[in-house]
Order: C-alpha cells, then sequence, then structure tokens
DNA sequence: CTAAAATGTGCAATCGATTGCATATTTATT
DNA sequence: AATAAATATGCAATCGATTGCACATTTTAG
C-alpha cells in the first residue's frame, strides 16, 4: 500500500538473505566483499530501484556534501559566472551548490550565513555585502573550521583562503591606458572604500596618476554605490566642477554607461571629449555604441578555483590559507580608444 | 579535547537533567511542554551555542527542506533571474535552494535530475535543456509524487505545474508590430521546435501573419539554435534569398543582436531598411545602438512564482496541477520603431 | 475526598547508512 | 595435520532529532 517507501539496504538484505553491513559494503566498494558477492548486491540494488539515502549517509558521515555560496545578486552577470564556475567543479566532484543571495544587506547576509551554517554546509564561498562592516558571522566558520573561501571582495581581517583579482593592477593599468590616451583630468568613480576591491582600484588610480607625475586632484574622486542613478548623479556632480575631468574612470559598467548616456545626451562626445573606462566586463559593454573600455574579471574561473579550494580544504583538511590573484584583462574599446597609441584591440 | 563536537539536544538535556525528548519539544514549541519549562531550555540552548542539525531532523522527518532548481545556463541573465526570484521566496519559506545547470545538454540534464532525486530535494523547478527529448528522468519526479515544476520551458506531455510566458502571443504581438510598422516581408529565426517556447513564438509569428492577410513563405523562417553564431550565419542565408526578407523577428536577443551587427556591417540601415525584434529582454538589449525591440518576460516573477507554487505543494500536497501563464511585454526600441503607428514607448 | 480529566515529562523506537569488533570460513605455511 | 594468515560476513552501536505511548503529577468535577 505505502508505495512511496523507497528501498533502503536493508530491504536489499532481506531479499537477499544477508546483513545490510554487506550490502552497504559492496555498494561502497568496500575491499572487504568479495567480487561475486558485491556483483550480486548491486544487480539487486538495481533491480530494486535502489538509491542511497544521501540524508541517512551525511547524518553518519557528518558531512553534507554540500558547498554553500552566498554572493549579493545572483541575477548580476559576474556573480551567476562565478556561481557557475563553482557548480561546474562542484558538481563533477560530487557536491552540491546550495546558492543564497544577500541582496548587498548585511543583515540578510548574516542570517544567510547563519542558516548556512546550521544546515551543515562543509564549506562556504562567499563575496560579502557592500555594507557589512562587522564579521562575526563569518568567524564563526573559522572557529568551527569549516571551509571558508572569500572570492572579490575578501575580508582582510579573517584569514583564509581568498581568490581575488588585482583591482589595483586593474585600477592602475586603466589609469595608465587614459593617460597614454592623452587624457589630462581623470576622474575616478569608486565604490564603497570599505570593500577591498573598490579601494585598491582608487589606489591603483593614485599610484598610476603619481608615477605619471599627474596631479591627483580629490575633487574628481566621487564614491557612492554605483547604481545606475549614482553614474547620472555623479556625470552632473563632476561636470559641474570649476575644471571638470576630460575622462573618467568608473568603477563598474553600469555607471560607466548611465554616466556615458548622460554625458551625450549634453552633447559630450565619447572618446573625443571624454573618455570612459568601466570595470568587470559586463556583456552589455561590448555591444553598446560606443562600446565600453573595462577591466575583465575571469568570473567563471573564479567560481572554479573556489570550488577547487574549498574541496581541497574539506577533504583534506589543509589548515593553510593561499590567496590567489588572478590576473585582470584590459579591454580597450572605443570608450576611451582615441587613437593615441598602439595598444587598442 | 574534542572541541568541535557541537551540541546536541541531549547535552542540553543532561545539562538540565531532562529528557532529551523535553528538549526536543521544547525547541519545537510543543503545546504539552510548559512555558516554563520552554523558557528554561531555550536559554541553555543559547547558551550553549545550540543549532539544531538538520541532517538528523530531515533524516528523521524525510523532508529535505531542500529545493533544486535546474537551468540551462546559471550565467544567462534571464535564468538568474528566475533562480533570483527562487530562492526569494524559497528562503523566506525555510528552505534551501539547491542549484545545477544542464549545459543545455540532455545528458547531464539527466544526471543532474537523478542526482537531485538521490538528495532527496523536496520539489524540482526545472528549465529543460534545448536536447532533450526523452523525459522519463522527470516522470520519476511524477511517479514518486515528488512535486515538480516547469518554467519556461515546459514539456507538454508531463502534467505538473507549469509557469510560463505566453510565448504564442508574443511571438504574434511581435509580428502584429512589424506589421504595423509598414514591415512586408517579415522573416522569422527561430529556436528548436521540440521546444514549446520556440514553436508557440513561431505560431505566433504564423497566425498573426495570416490575419493580417499575409502570404506565409516558410523560406523566410530558419530554425537553428539562436547562438550569437547562428544569428549571423542566419542573416547572411536570409539576406541571400531570392527575394530578402525587410523585418526579422528573432527568436532571441542574442542573435538579434549578431544579425543587425553584420546587416549593418552590410550597410542596410536599422530600423529604415530591416527591422528586428528580439526575444527575452537581455540587459543589453537596451542599451545597444540601435536598442533592440523585444519581448520582456519577467524571470525574477516567475521564479517567485515557481518557489510559490511548489512550495504549497511541498506543503499541502494538493494534487492539482496548474499551469500559470505570465504576461509578455512588447518593448518597442529603435530597431523595429519607423514611426508608423502611435505605440512606441 | 475520590474519580476523571488535563497537563507535564520520559522511554525507547525510528529515520537509513556506516563501521569497529567479533566470528566464521577458506587458504597457506611448516 | 595443526596452526597461522587471509578472506568473508554479521552484530550492534552510532549519527541527532522526533514522536507514539506510557506514566506521573496536578487540576477539576461530582
Amino acid at each position: 500500500m505505502n508505495k512511496n517507501t523507497e528501498p533502503t539496504i536493508h530491504d536489499i538484505a532481506r531479499e537477499l538473505n544477508i546483513s545490510a553491513s554487506t550490502v552497504s559494503r559492496a555498494l561502497n566498494n568496500n575491499p572487504r566483499i568479495s567480487l561475486k558477492t558485491k556483483e550480486k548486491i548491486k544487480a539487486v540494488a538495481d533491480s530494486m530501484g535502489y538509491r542511497p539515502n544521501t540524508l541517512a549517509s551525511n547524518l553518519r558521515n557528518k558531512k553534507s556534501n554540500r558547498i554553500g555560496i552566498v554572493v549579493p545578486l545572483i541575477n548580476r552577470h559576474f556573480f551567476s559566472s562565478v556561481i557557475s564556475g563553482v557548480e561546474d567543479v562542484a558538481y563533477k566532484a560530487g557536491y552540491n551548490v546550495v546558492i543564497s543571495q544577500s541582496n548587498d544587506l548585511a543583515s540578510k547576509e548574516i542570517e544567510i550565513v547563519h542558516s548556512m551554517f546550521t544546515n551543515r554546509v562543509d564549506g562556504l564561498i562567499i563575496s560579502i555585502a557592500m555594507q557589512t562592516e562587522n564579521f562575526d558571522h563569518l568567524k564563526l566558520f573559522r572557529k568551527k573550521h569549516i571551509p571558508l573561501v572569500f572570492f572579490d571582495r575578501a575580508v582582510p581581517e579573517i584569514e583564509t583562503d581568498k581568490i581575488v583579482v588585482d583591482d589595483f593592477d586593474g585600477g592602475f593599468r586603466v589609469t595608465q591606458h587614459l593617460i597614454n590616451q592623452g587624457y589630462k583630468r581623470i576622474g575616478h568613480l569608486a565604490g564603497p572604500q570599505n570593500l577591498r576591491t573598490y579601494f585598491d582600484r582608487k589606489n591603483g588610480y593614485i599610484e598610476a596618476l603619481k608615477q605619471n607625475g599627474v596631479f591627483y586632484d580629490e575633487s574628481l574622486v566621487l564614491v557612492n554605490t554605483l547604481t545606475s542613478e549614482d553614474g547620472t548623479l555623479a556625470a552632473q556632480q563632476l561636470m559641474s566642477l570649476q575644471n571638470p575631468p576630460d575622462a573618467i574612470f568608473c568603477g563598474n559598467d553600469t555607471t560607466a554607461l548611465s554616466l556615458m548616456i548622460y554625458l551625450r545626451d549634453k552633447g559630450f562626445r565619447i572618446p573625443q571629449d571624454i573618455g570612459i573606462v568601466g570595470f568587470s566586463n559586463e556583456p552589455f559593454s561590448k555591444v553598446v555604441s560606443p562600446s565600453i573600455s573595462t577591466i575583465a574579471q575571469p568570473g567563471f574561473e573564479m567560481g572554479q578555483k573556489a570550488a577547487e579550494l574549498i574541496i581541497r580544504k574539506i577533504e583534506n583538511q589543509e589548515r593553510t590559507y593561499q590567496t590567489i590573484v588572478l590576473p585582470t584583462e584590459l579591454i580597450i574599446r572605443e570608450s576611451s580608444d582615441r587613437g593615441k597609441s598602439g595598444q587598442s584591440q
């Protein structure tokens, strides 16, 4: 009558008049079981449509085979690429990927991280929310020795594995490129400075100015949360300065685009009057017109690396931490290419 | 010494000299436990840093509190939006979302679906891979009465809940719009016809032609897998016809863009010489130049609805199935707007 | 002041797979 | 032939939370 009870190893054992232990061992390829017995057991298991109950196995093994991943927004190309990379590697290694989004809210991030902990993920891969400033929820993972990997937005004060891109270098190269293109007053639209990524991009920018002997004018640097609206506002603000910039390095592609649209509507020619560079290589940056120069971050690869790293930690109990810095790629497109140097592509 | 053993209800029980049953009941707010006892127990649980082991609880309850979601590609805006919507609702209802991608491969989809089953998800939300033509792996869920919800790409022959957009209507409206704009020979670049979505879009297109008394010329319809390359090839093919189209309704935005770029390079003016409409409202469609007219599909809402539906099924054991058809929105942009009618926006 | 009803708590089995230890059987060694 | 070694299998406890049933205590009713 109760058709929805799945067969268990006990059912298989009963069928064959052997013990459940033997069935379990046979199915797990334990060398203590003879080949003949194994084959017999596997045949019966198949015929009964047996599927191991991972819940039970997980409980017994104190291992969930689950990797948690927390991102600010699933629905953003960079993040979904990372997720895709994590899934790719995790799936092949037999792990499930449990996903949650913080919506860039510290409060939700804390909730999620606790929930992931309670749900006994074997490891957590996370890019922290913009707002997060207290990290006790993550320290919990460190304290309990549950592998934790940061990607992109890492927390400097927590010692663990990190996969980041070289944001400093990215900011540096963008700025150097703009200088090479002959721009003289280069502004920067930066993201929240509590996030290392944005902090580094800005410092790369400053360093490039310095190395080129360009005066660093703080009034040309704005900090906000880099939404589309922020981009428009920033454009207004920067262009109403006494001495406005002739190039703007934007903290992401979204603001680069909104800023560009605003400027174009105001009659500025891009890149002739104003050069613009974004960051992240969002899919649209390549296809808008003018196409937006930007820094490509290898999202998929970051996800793969993060998954590889965390699985190694889960399985080997390694206790040494590494920070993998992936190279960025400067993609020069129309929005900053005045043809002043040969490095365009 | 063994510091990494988490406290269990037994530890709490021992601490208070009561039984684990009472602790369990107290923590679950069972009315049979007095308020006083409950408070005492909860206080001790907190002080010990107790966190229920969901693995054990899941095993006992035969419920994993997990919803599986399978998409062709995580890393695609429409799908990541759906995932985002699912996560949004599922998280609030106390479910974890386990994610996997089929890469549009039937073989991987089958593997994943089996794995989701073995991992005892409480329900599965899926949009099938382009190639999938046999659906036994999904019938398994139906047979075992595990809630199954299709979104976007549904399987007609499996009776279960479905969340789709009205692709027929979408195709119809796109075509009607092109006719209204004065285009005379409207081609269509269709996706695999085993997928209902693409099949319906095409039929909507045909029906609109018919209703407007426009001759349906089959040579103007191409079927492929709608990659960027397919778009370029289709453009070549269509424009080399004896009597080429003056408008093309593309099965997605990706092909609309690649096709548009190809045509522009060949000197065609868009929308004057050729009108183009895509499908899906990818983020880039709004920002490219000319911007691409398209059909918006409410991905996030689809995800929310799918999650709501599956949770209701999981929790109420409802046995009636519904197909929710979400409305699409025709977004008229530059690529098809010759100003012939007042309905542009 | 009892009997009946209501309330509070515990025992022990259960969910399904795993594994240390013990036992039984077969093969090898001297 | 007797013992050691190797091979094959089973018993029963375990992972941690849940719950039917039983028992104990308190409250209410008659």
